[in-house]
RNA sequence: GCCGAAGUGGCGGAAUUGGUAGACGCGCUGGACUCAAAAUCCAGUUUGGCUCAAACCAAGUGCCGGUUCGAGUCCGGCCUUCGGUACCA
């Protein structure tokens, strides 16, 4: 009889939800498992398959782990939030509200016909008051810890549309995707939270974490903490002192210039008369560079000259200062000594604008007198440095600062390339900030008990100047928390990041209104054990969700200090080698396969592609031989229909007391099970899938020889196998053997006979010098003489040792036997 | 440029971490069943050589070299593809 996977995965849909098989207790803490995969972002109505990727098999996994007996809380929910909902709502017309609740409706039926076991009531969405209220509270927690704080910052501006743009909302050349005008720079007063006071442990914690090396790297990079020296300039005729960041002290004597980012205070105080109009010009345009346009190294570098001039503190020595756009105003202290002998960036603008290299480090197996060709940037001896002479660099870095030290005109520094988060967004659709503007008070945040602050929802979003709730009278309109009198409400919105940096807390009781959690359910159940999302949140989700995690630590409402203790990443699916978007029109549809197929066949066929974590080109060439096997093994379970009626179950049979038969399905379904144990563990869907097409050909051959009590013992534990990885089917298949509890709603899971996995024989192959020549099966476990024996007695072995000299023999028991001869 | 991953049959991909390369699946070839087809089942399938066939021999995991009794796996030097990153002083 054909598979009916319709009506049995539309029965079993129905039934885990009537009976609730997937609500997890939370007050039940056996061995708890808590799995997440990163909640999905409702822009359209569709699940792609790139989300059944990330979902199933990750789903497959935890449904392994409830088997086991651990307590597994799996929920899923909606980071509803965001651009996308914003700018089709600009485009179409439809409020962000009604087309995320649509959407989000959708998806919620398509996440149930994947089979997952989603425990449904702990779902949540982030874009309603019960949510974004906590995102609230949270930033009035890190303002009253000074930890969020306001400052200018610039912003892409589209003069066009008049409008602040995302990063992403810019095209590489610096024009807007929508308007295509030049993007500009404009500077806003906005809010960061202050990650970089974390900086430190955020890096540390790394060491704690099975995270995916990759990842870390990553982080760490982004980070990127450096240890250098900081070092003043006087400036020849002014009192200002210019101090710069450096990790390479050691060629202080070798700076011909300094460098000033355009940004920097100082450049208007100091430019001479003569240039200023040179500088302000320059400045101007760098002003219409895009972040992207500015940084990229491909651009040749470009300054002027201020007129100034600085005293290099070590040799008295008067250099120019320039103002140029390859230094940035964000990172050290914005200026930088200019040593063009051993800096490649120093290096092509020195030669540029024709400024003298002189070369105080001295590579190894060169001459003082030969021309540099380009920047030496590695480590040498010191040269052309007064008393320093001699010195290699690792001692000259130290020497040169502590006489920096001495002097009072330097000190050693530890940098951070992180910087603090901006969570403003001149957005609609998002949390609004609580804080109001008062004509007496000032900046003052909104009342905890006067929390949400609630996003309107009549407002014009289309692009008209600022933010969208600047135009709101009945939003923007307030009274002062204080004082009663007049204000303004903060116009911005929150990043969405803030939403999915602490959702984790949320799931256990997303209902919760006496807190931002509920506490004493994530004592127990956070850190999440295993976390599956994308690799492309390394620096961004992953880095601010453990800044929140631990800043929630130092308010006491957690005690551990890391939100997620295990992370994977699946990899991408892609189709004709290029990533699935629309505009490519290459996107496949799960659908597709579904009705033909089923969900449990196309999860399955997804987890047997290849590699979990590299992911792979979409193909539906296999898709048949996932189905053939599903096919294949409810005619089996049908051909033995309540057989767990007839016979009772066992839990070990004697070996020796079975048949050819059952012996080849007894050990084959052991190994299977142990094997499996460890495949689907470790998020190897692919070989997990083989080795069960593996053991179902051995059972497909033997069955049919084997007692009713041998054909139960190897059925129960095959569908028990198959149950994480194909749902649906294994439950029927459960019930068709005669089982009549759900095997979810009751775990089962078997122990492997040890026995089972020794075999009697091995057959061991012979080589002769490193050549395969034959093969020959012995006991296991045998020592080498009486191999060597057998070795010896072999036709074909003798054909290639007579007539020679034995020189080594080397025997790996029951792995391999080679002979040397010469 | 730098960092990371990958490169194995016609195709997707396995390989106990140094021990029989090609598991499992797709496709293909032949056979059985059928009036026939589909479905299903059985057998075969790295390439080349020699064979009616089996047996056998040789080559073979991106390229060149090395270590080892033995290398897809380790080492040195390249090539290609895909991710990430972008002047951090």
């Amino acid at each position: 009889m054909k598979y009916p996977f319709s009506e049995v995965e539309d029965k079993w849909v129905k039934r885990w939800e009537e009976r609730k098989i997937h609500k997890t207790n939370l007050d039940d803490l056996k061995k708890k498992i808590y799995t997440l995969v990163m909640f999905s972002y409702p822009s359209g109505s569709k699940l792609h398959c790139g989300h059944w990727y990330n979902y199933g098999p990750t789903d497959s996994w935890a449904r392994f782990k409830k088997l086991q007996g651990f307590s597994v809380f799996e929920p899923m929910g909606y980071d509803a939030f965001g651009l996308p909902a914003e700018n089709n709502a600009i485009k179409t017309g439809v409020h962000p509200y009604d087309s995320t609740m649509n959407n989000i409706k959708d998806i919620r039926e398509m996440l149930k016909r994947m089979g997952c076991m989603y425990d449904w009531d702990s779902e949540l969405m982030t874009c309603v008051p019960e949510y974004y209220k906590w995102n609230q509270w949270l930033f009035l927690q890190l303002y009253k810890r000074g930890l969020a704080y306001k400052k200018e910052a610039p912003v892409n501006w589209d003069p066009v549309d008049q409008t602040v743009l995302a990063n992403e909302q810019v095209l590489p050349d610096g024009t807007a995707e929508r308007s295509g005008a030049k993007v500009e720079k404009r500077m806003l007063s906005q809010w960061f939270f202050k990650i970089t006071d974390y900086a430190e442990e955020l890096l540390d914690g790394l060491d704690k974490i099975d995270w995916p090396e990759k990842t870390k790297t990553m982080q760490k990079n982004w980070i990127g903490k450096s240890f250098g020296t900081e070092a003043q300039f006087k400036i020849d005729g002014h009192k200002d002192i210019i101090t710069v960041f450096t990790t390479r002290p050691d060629t202080l004597f070798g700076v011909t210039y300094v460098v000033l980012a355009p940004e920097n205070p100082l450049v208007q105080k100091l430019v001479t008369e003569d240039n200023k109009a040179a500088i302000d010009e320059y400045i101007d345009t760098v002003k219409h560079f895009s972040e992207i346009e500015r940084t990229s190294t491909v651009k040749e570098k470009t300054g002027v000259f201020t007129g100034a001039y600085a005293i290099n503190p070590v040799n008295n020595q008067r250099v120019p200062i320039w103002v140029a756009d390859y230094v940035l105003a964000s990172y050290g202290t914005g200026c930088v000594m200019a040593v063009p002998a051993h800096d490649e960036r120093d290096f092509d603008f020195a030669k540029k604008y024709d400024l003298p290299i002189i070369k105080v480090i001295l590579q190894d197996g060169t001459n003082e007198e030969d021309e540099l060709t380009a920047a030496f940037t590695e480590a040498g001896t010191m040269i052309n440095s007064g008393q320093f002479n001699g010195l290699n660099s690792d001692d000259g870095i130290d020497k040169i600062t502590d006489y920096l030290i001495e002097k009072e005109i330097g000190d050693r520094k530890v940098n951070y390339r992180l910087r603090d988060w901006l969570i403003s967004r001149q957005r609609y659709w998002g949390t609004p900030i609580p804080v109001v503007y008062c004509e007496h008070c000032g900046e003052v945040p909104v009342n905890e008990e006067d929390l949400p602050v609630i996003l309107p929802y009549d407002v014009e979003f289309k692009p008209n100047g600022g933010s969208p709730l600047l135009k709101c009278e009945d939003f923007i309109n307030t009274t002062c928390p204080k004082c009663g009198g007049k204000a303004k409400r903060e116009p911005d919105t929150m990043d969405t990041f803030v939403d999915s940096s602490w959702y984790y807390f949320r799931y256990l009781n997303p209902k919760y209104d006496k807190g931002m959690f509920d506490v004493e359910l994530a004592k127990k159940w956070v850190p999440v054990d295993m976390y599956v999302g994308g690799a492309e949140h390394a620096t961004m989700h992953l880095l601010y969700a453990r800044f929140i995690h631990k800043f929630i630590r130092d308010i006491g409402m957690i005690n551990c200090d890391e939100p997620f203790t295990k992370l994977i990443h699946q990899g991408t699916i892609t189709n004709q080698g290029a990533k699935m978007s629309k505009s490519k029109g290459n996107v496949v549809n799960p659908d597709d396969f579904i009705s033909v197929y089923g969900a449990d066949v196309f999860r399955m066929y997804l987890m047997f592609m290849g590699q979990y974590d590299l992911g792979g080109d979409w193909s539906d060439k296999g898709i048949v031989g996932v189905e053939r096997f599903v096919q294949r093994i409810y005619t089996i379970c049908e051909n033995h229909k309540d057989l767990a009626s007839e016979v009772s179950s066992v839990e070990k049979l004697e070996i020796s007391k079975l048949n050819d038969a059952e012996k080849n399905v007894y050990r084959k379904i052991n190994q299977s099970l142990s094997k499996y144990e460890k495949e689907i563990d470790n998020f190897r869907f692919n070989t997990t899938i083989a080795l069960l097409m593996e053991a179902l050909n051995i059972i497909h051959d033997n069955i049919n020889g084997c007692s009713k009590e041998v054909q139960l013992y190897v059925l129960e534990r095959f569908i028990a196998m198959v149950s994480p990885v194909g749902p649906h089917l294994g439950e029927e298949c459960w019930e068709i053997l005669g089982f009549d509890k759900s095997i979810f709603e009751e775990p089962k899971w078997f122990i492997v006979d040890e026995a089972a996995l020794i075999a009697d024989s091995v057959i061991i192959p012979i080589q002769i010098n490193g050549k395969l020549r034959a093969k020959i099966e012995v006991a296991i476990d045998c020592e080498e003489s009486e191999v060597k024996a057998i070795v010896h007695a072999d036709e074909k072995v003798k054909s290639y040792t007579d007539g020679m000299t034995i020189v080594k023999e080397i025997y790996v028991k029951n792995k391999i036997y080679n002979i040397v001869v010469k």
